[in-house]
DNA sequence: ATATAATATATGCATAGTTATATATTTAAC
DNA sequence: GTTAAATATATAACTATGCATATATTATAT
């Protein structure tokens, strides 16, 4: 599980509430790991529990107070500890490729529509991709001057953007596959 | 959740125990769903509930009893249902992807033999992709005549080796940068 | 002879992840 | 004035997944 160390790693950049690290997440670590709010809450009670992490209650007049986490000394030792063991090979798992093997049973105009359904999402990630996440990592790296950082940043970017565009290839690939299917026997 | 419908699907073709589904699962629907056996028997379970299977236990002589397992009407109709129903775009769970984004905080040294274990990971698939997999989706389509499915399958499988052949560019230039950062700090 | 791998079916426990819900405040829109 | 959205922190219930273990037989290798 990669949760915990994801939490100790946006918390290594600066100290956050729980709601502050499921922001982050969805600019940056979303787009190969997710995690909802209540999975956040959980964790970091469960990374005080260890002592990775200690808290700040802040209080607000009249606002709820905020608890702000922070990364302790064994936190910081438990990240590096982690980045240095050898990461599992992650295991796909991919609905769409279900359908897909299964496709024969479907109609083809259907699998066509699912098809396409997938290449717009990809296609619109790939936009993203350029249009936000990327210059989101240079305005991150001058502002916060972590040049050093935004190189590792700028990998995983470029991971997802090899992924998004080898995904809409495909599907064009599919797409022809399935709709002469759907002309020779629909 | 797929799993019960790649069960179905792999039903579909013909009847199987839970043993049996797992060794088709590692064949075929692994490469993009995985489930292991304690899940396939349970999940059998909950289908067999919902009178989407029914069983017939074979006794054999001095051996333990074979459940074998065959889709009902009731189940071909999930199936078709399922097949039709658009698919979840998928949340994407990558360890690797998250060491690297942290990678900063790492040894470059440790960061590039992660690299290299995936990059071997991926060409390993490759390989297998077109040594194994290949012939043996051509296999199954001459000896049980589904050279319809068999359309269906190498398209998963076109996927696959579009995948591993990102994956492992991606690592050769996340290696070039990394290796960069070795020798200027390191 | 002995050990190991493959066949075959499970249960129990722990971990992980999702959905629904509860509460309370502030700000912006209509 | 009212509604909706965003900020902020959770808990409960449920579903899904993974790992360890138990049992028993047959075939193969050493």
């Amino acid at each position: 599980m990669s949760l915990p160390h994801a939490l100790l790693g946006l918390l290594s950049y600066r100290p956050a509430t729980g709601y502050e690290l499921k922001a982050a997440f969805e600019q940056s670590i979303h787009f190969f790991w997710n995690a909802t709010l209540p999975q956040i809450y959980r964790t970091l009670n469960q990374m005080r529990e260890r002592g990775w992490v200690a808290v700040t209650v802040e209080h607000q007049e009249g606002r709820p107070s905020r608890k702000v986490y922070r990364v302790t000394e064994a936190g910081r030792e438990e990240l590096r500890r982690w980045l240095a063991a050898p990461p599992e090979i992650p295991q796909p798992r991919d609905p769409l490729l279900v359908k897909v093997f299964f496709g024969r049973q479907a109609d083809p105009a259907v699998l066509a529509a699912h098809l396409k359904m997938w290449r717009a999402h990809y296609a619109g990630l790939l936009r993203r991709y350029e249009e936000e996440i990327a210059p989101l990592i240079h305005h991150y790296a001058v502002l916060t001057g972590a040049r050093e950082d935004a190189r590792y940043w700028s990998l995983t970017l470029e991971f997802g953007r090899r992924f998004a565009r080898m995904a809409v290839d495909w599907c064009d690939a599919a797409l022809a596959v399935v709709m002469q299917e759907g002309k020779a026997h629909g």
